[in-house]
DNA sequence: CATGAATGAGTGTTCATTCAT
DNA sequence: TATGAATGAACACTCATTCAT
């Protein structure tokens, strides 16, 4: 479990220090020597780990992102029905976030304008989590939960252009804090719309003439009944 | 109607010779030389026109936000319907980026990403922008249209953030190359959600059962008729 | 009396501005657009009156060393006695640094660090009003009023120097402010010294054993009848 | 005996380049570029070991001012009577800048001119070496040795006017080579005035009618017979 | 394994100076 | 005559990176 000690527990520490400074001051602000001071060993140091300043960035996501993705999958295994797996995907997508804003605003403000970084096995991940919401998206199609004329595409970049707009606003503003509270507003929203006055009679419609229909209401419902959002919490 | 000529002429010039530039190598790695190459003037001519790399950086929104804002504006005055509305804005605000890719760029990869660009006049209009759709949202609530229980900010974040998660993508991996054309899908899709079968129903229905339902129903359809989305066109 | 007077006066309107400027912030830290603002002009019209920034400082004592010179001479022909003539010299030297600060600043900061200085016409000036202190002493020594083994090389370095160094302390403590009022204790210093209880012993043994001696006693006396120093007021 | 060896070494050395290239072309002519090129190290090296070009100039009196100052000291230990202690002063200040011309340079030239050096740390030590001469002074008048009368700073201004000026003198026009010769003419001068035949007269007197006078009579003769000053020799 | 020491390569910025109008 | 506009030529300073110890 412990796999060379010494060297992945120096490792860890610079790449820490590195997420903690790079999310400080930008990466082109950021200077080795404030990583080395940061991780208190010195700048030659850092080159024994990482053989440029450039390859430090794009290791900094490495685990974390594999682990986000297993998580994904692997609680995606227990749940059916495409609007219920689309709302743990957007939850575990805001709890990695959530959880880490060192993380997150080296992602979003640093890695995601790195044009290099797109050749980077770390980005495979990104693209493999990515891929798992077009999976759901086109399941629920398939189910008939979601409308057949769809576009997987345009939808994902509703669900993933949200979290991350949401996220900017939380690194860049601070607000909001907590980004998972907003899992089953936006859950719903992709799945219903915004549209007033549908719900309640779509439902009943429903009940009497379409009784096979599972619709995106009762999670939603549920959800609701289990955690409701605030009142009066914006979305920033 | 050409006001200090010269004066202005030579600063278009430059900034937009730094638009493509910053675009291009991104702000650090694109040097004064860069600029002044491209705009055919020296490097200390760049600086009698602007104090510091940076105001230079931050120059660029300028004229194009603020007519993006104006036309936006301009154009709601003669629209009615919250879902209408919210299509016009949708449509300029990708309109607008769609026209300048290099300005989609340096707006994107750059200027979002930067702190102190938060402090600068041109923000400004970034945050007005955003407030139109704000606007929007509210109005349509209030007039019925949209769910009383929405969280204007929450449909803000998805308006805006799945409008530059698409950017993001274009400018990235180069497609899809036309985003205008997504207008009606990602306003539908706001509006009425992913779920299925709703459509017809919704529509059978509120004919018969809810006469005075203004819904998000009619202007879609005409949007439709006039502007229909290309089948088969993905969002990415 | 009035040659050329637009030019002469465009000429001295921008010299009198490099030499407020040139004295508040030095030569190297002065701009020529600093020169150009604080005279009104452009900078474009410096370089029509003078070749280059140095010839621009270099211009700076022109006219006021002529005067000094031909001031000093003047006044000079109407004294009798070493001492005397020694304590006019100082007078006048104190008076035009007293009288004009920036110029003063410029001289002092300056042109006398500056080598190049040394060839410009404007130095002969500086080197023929030295000349005239050093004559001053030969004077007095042919005349048996200075002692015979006095050199007045070094005598004229004293009188310089202790003058440039108080002119130093003003300009960079700001006092003392008045600087000519140093003229009779700084004569009388130069010539009886500092050592104690010889005056009083010197006069009287001149009346009785050389009554041929004139001695710098009466000159000293007489001065301190007219203007007196102000007791209790020091050096700097 | 050497501390950290290594780093103050190279301190060292580039100081001492930097006093010879801003002697040589002055502060603002010199670039590090020069300085580094006369260290025989690279550029950046210097900016290891000094902040900025400015904190390198203001570097180079450091150990030498404060040598002198304890030097000073040291040797007034052991000296009785205002005008030997005097002589002593002067001797060693003379000294100091003979036997380090760049140094002399750098501190007449440059360092004078600085406002900014009004505020270094090293400047204390310049303050405090003038104190010395305030106090040989004032304990000189105390004594009874000078007049009661005198203006000490006036006096401190002859003292250190003269020398500076002297050293300009040499540092521009290369004469006189040897300053240290010039100690016992300088301070006899001062001690004694410049006006004639009182000395000889004096000492007579002195000798006959007032037994207990201390006066400048004796160091005067005695240094005399040390170290005469070569006849013919002028202070400039 | 860790690092002190050194540096090559680069860049933003300044400013005296020129010249067409 | 006066100047707006342009620029060539420098230069201080930074920093990622290397390597001997």
């Amino acid at each position: 479990m412990t796999a060379q000690p010494k060297f992945e527990i120096r490792k860890g520490q610079i790449l820490k220090a590195a997420e903690r400074i790079f999310a400080q001051k930008g990466y082109s602000e950021a200077t080795i020597s404030d990583v080395a001071r940061e991780a208190k060993v010195s700048e030659a140091t850092i080159y024994e780990y990482f053989p440029s300043k450039e390859e430090l960035l794009f290791s900094i996501p490495g685990e974390t992102l594999r682990h986000s993705k297993e998580r994904i999958e692997y609680t995606l295994q227990f749940i059916r029905g495409a609007s219920n797996r689309l709302r743990a995907f957007i939850y575990h997508y805001l709890y990695f976030y959530d959880n880490d804003p060192d993380y997150a605003a080296v992602t979003m403000m640093i890695l995601k304008q790195n044009r290099k970084f797109l050749e980077e096995k770390a980005y495979q991940d990104v693209r493999e989590i990515s891929r798992i919401a077009l999976r759901i998206l086109q399941e629920g199609v398939a189910a008939g939960e979601f409308r057949p004329d769809l576009n997987p595409n345009l939808v994902r970049s509703v669900i993933l252009g949200t979290i991350e707009h949401m996220l900017y606003r939380r690194i860049l503003l601070g607000k909001p804090e907590n980004l998972v509270e907003f899992t089953d507003s936006l859950t719903d929203l992709i799945v219903n719309g915004i549209a007033s006055e549908r719900s309640e009679k779509v439902w009943n419609l429903q009940i009497r003439l379409e009784p096979e229909a599972k619709g995106g209401a009762r999670p939603m419902e549920s959800s609701k009944d289990i955690k409701p959002v605030k009142k009066g919490k914006t979305a920033s």
